[in-house]
RNA sequence: GCGGGAGUAGCUCAGUCGGUAGAGCAUCAGCCUUCCAAGCUGAGGGUCGCGGGUUCGAGUCUCGUCUCCCGCUCCA
């Protein structure tokens, strides 16, 4: 089976299953917008509870928020979403490619500025070491009029982006006769705006409404209520504080399932340290946050790190966590050390004095910043395609059958146990009763008796139960019950009243902390 | 946006030459069996994505349209 067929099977038994419906299904569906179903909140739910509680539980110093989805639009053009979230788009019309536009010219720019650099560089030979660069640059009729054409366009690019004006940006790729880098022509459609905010109104009567966005990112609720928690919580640096929220970004192409959606959910922490000791922190969190992917036990070699060589406009460092998909390495987490830019910038914008007095330095400054950003329905899907297995069995008479089975850690599996009695008579539904009435404070049962118990072995491998209980006529004598183990299918009896212990052990999320 | 693929029962799919809708699984009710899916009987479930055209007659031919999935620049 190839890994685009496993990915298609494994999108079909997420809905089979309740754990993904596409949304709106009824309406055919809304493109990438995605529904948890039963058991799949349950997944997602114990996800966030083991990323929030390695959080907030096993560091002394980092605290929880949860801040709300609208935000003063100022927010935005603080953290330079407002400027850099805007990409103008075009497309080659031969090569099918779609480019920012903006990139383009920008490429186009960096030519002129090699072109220049290998003129001085001839030059310097020529001249030897009478060359003066900074003359030559100034006087070389070639290398000025370069400069000023690049100067120009430069010019001209900036400010079309500023006015929006995205005829001029067309123009631009026009005059600089930018062809495509792979069909080489200069076939292009026109200039269109992508906007990656979400806009919508605050107000209810539409005129007098503000224009304000869905939040692309949660971290900068963190950081609008940086003074607020370290106030009130009388946090020292170093400290963090950890968010689970939902955000939107207007994708362009929202694709593969639930692991590029206009609407998704992060989990951040943002961990203010002092300026200078971010890099320390940086590697500090970094081996965390993969210690934390490895305990969920998928296999180390899923699991790499990689750097990003190209910055984005808040980083001084910034490497992602990237999982073998289906599909392919890609990112999960990211670990960025963010400086001082998001704090300085609100400090800017509000006018507010966000600086930290550092007791044992004596000084005042703003904190640096390094954010863990983890994307929830990517976690989602990287615990159902490793945990996804097709298996082969041969049967005591020699034929083989076949099964699906999750293999999720048992700390996130939806259901954590499944009470069968054996046979729907004899009092043993009753027993199996009593037996769930005990344990369902403590974990997420179902009881079910319903067709053969095989059938029902066979249903919890498919949502991913990692234990079943079985209550059979030995029950009724001696209290004895069965459990019957997912990933091995053996079964080992034990007393009905050993179960709350035996099972805390097995599915408590601690277990999984303790192990990070 | 462009290119490719696909829309028939909850799921997987069949449907011949254009003749009026089928199977398996699943669901529900009952019977039988009882520790690893597929025993028996019965029942429910369909505007064949949608709209027009051709035809006595369209799931099937034709035109249009919609939606979903995959690939391409961005990211968590």
């Amino acid at each position: 089976m190839t890994q685009e067929e496993l990915f298609k099977k494994l999108i079909a038994h997420s809905k089979e299953y309740g754990f993904v419906f596409p949304s709106s299904e009824i309406y055919d569906g809304l493109s990438a917008v995605y529904d948890y179903g039963q058991n799949g909140v349950e997944l997602k739910n114990n996800i966030k509870r083991y990323w929030w509680e390695s959080m907030t539980r096993l560091h002394e110093n980092i605290v929880g928020i949860d801040a709300a989805i609208f935000m003063h639009p100022t927010t935005w053009v603080a953290s330079g979403h407002v400027g850099a979230f805007n990409d103008p788009l075009i497309d080659n019309k031969d090569s099918k490619k779609r480019y920012r536009a903006d990139v383009l010219i920008e490429d186009w720019i960096q030519k002129q500025e090699d072109k220049i650099n290998k003129e001085v560089e001839k030059a310097r030979k020529r001249f030897g070491d009478s060359f003066n660069e900074e003359l030559y640059r100034q006087t070389n009729p070639r290398v000025t009029e370069i400069t000023a054409k690049k100067d120009e366009v430069n010019h001209r690019m900036v400010e079309a982006l500023q006015q929006n004006n995205l005829p001029e940006i067309k123009k631009i790729i026009e005059d600089c006769e930018i062809a495509c880098p792979i069909s080489g022509t200069r076939n292009w459609t026109e200039v269109r705006q992508f906007n990656l905010m979400f806009e919508t109104k605050l107000g209810s009567v539409s005129d007098e409404a503000n224009t304000i966005y869905l939040r692309p990112e949660t971290a900068q609720g963190i950081f609008v209520n940086y003074l607020n928690v370290q106030k009130t919580g009388r946090m020292k640096i170093p400290f963090g504080i950890a968010q689970i929220g939902k955000a939107f970004r207007n994708e362009i192409v929202a694709r593969q399932f639930i692991f590029r959606m206009r609407e998704f959910e992060q989990m951040e922490m943002q961990f203010f340290v002092r300026p200078g000791e971010e890099m320390k922190w940086y590697e500090y969190w970094k081996e965390k946050r993969m210690s934390w992917h490895r305990t969920m036990g998928f296999g180390d070699d899923k699991y790499r790190f990689h750097k990003h060589e190209k910055l984005a406009h808040y980083a001084n460092a910034a490497s992602d966590i990237e999982f073998e998909f289906p599909f392919g390495f890609k990112e999960v987490e990211g670990i960025h050390s963010r400086t001082d830019f998001d704090l300085s910038n609100h400090q800017k914008h509000s006018g507010k004095k966000l600086q930290y007095f550092d007791p044992e330095t004596g000084e005042s400054y703003v904190p640096y910043v390094i954010e863990t950003s983890i994307g929830l329905d990517r976690t989602f899907l990287l615990v159902l395609s490793a945990a996804y297995h097709e298996e082969k069995i041969t049967k005591e008479d020699g034929s083989t059958d076949e099964r699906v089975v999750l293999k999720i850690p048992p700390a996130l599996a939806p259901v954590k146990l499944a009470i069968f009695p054996l046979l729907k008579k004899d009092g043993l539904p009753e027993m199996a009763r009593k037996i769930m009435d005990d344990l369902k404070f403590d974990f997420a049962c179902q009881y079910e008796e319903k067709d053969t118990i095989g059938k029902r072995y066979r249903r919890h491998d498919a949502i991913g139960t990692p234990f079943c209980i079985t209550i059979d006529h030995q029950t009724l004598e001696d209290e004895t019950v069965t459990i019957r183990y997912r990933d091995t299918m053996e079964q080992e009896r034990v007393p009905a009243s050993r179960l709350r212990e035996i099972m805390t052990e097995k599915v408590s999320i601690t277990n999984l902390l303790k192990q990070i």
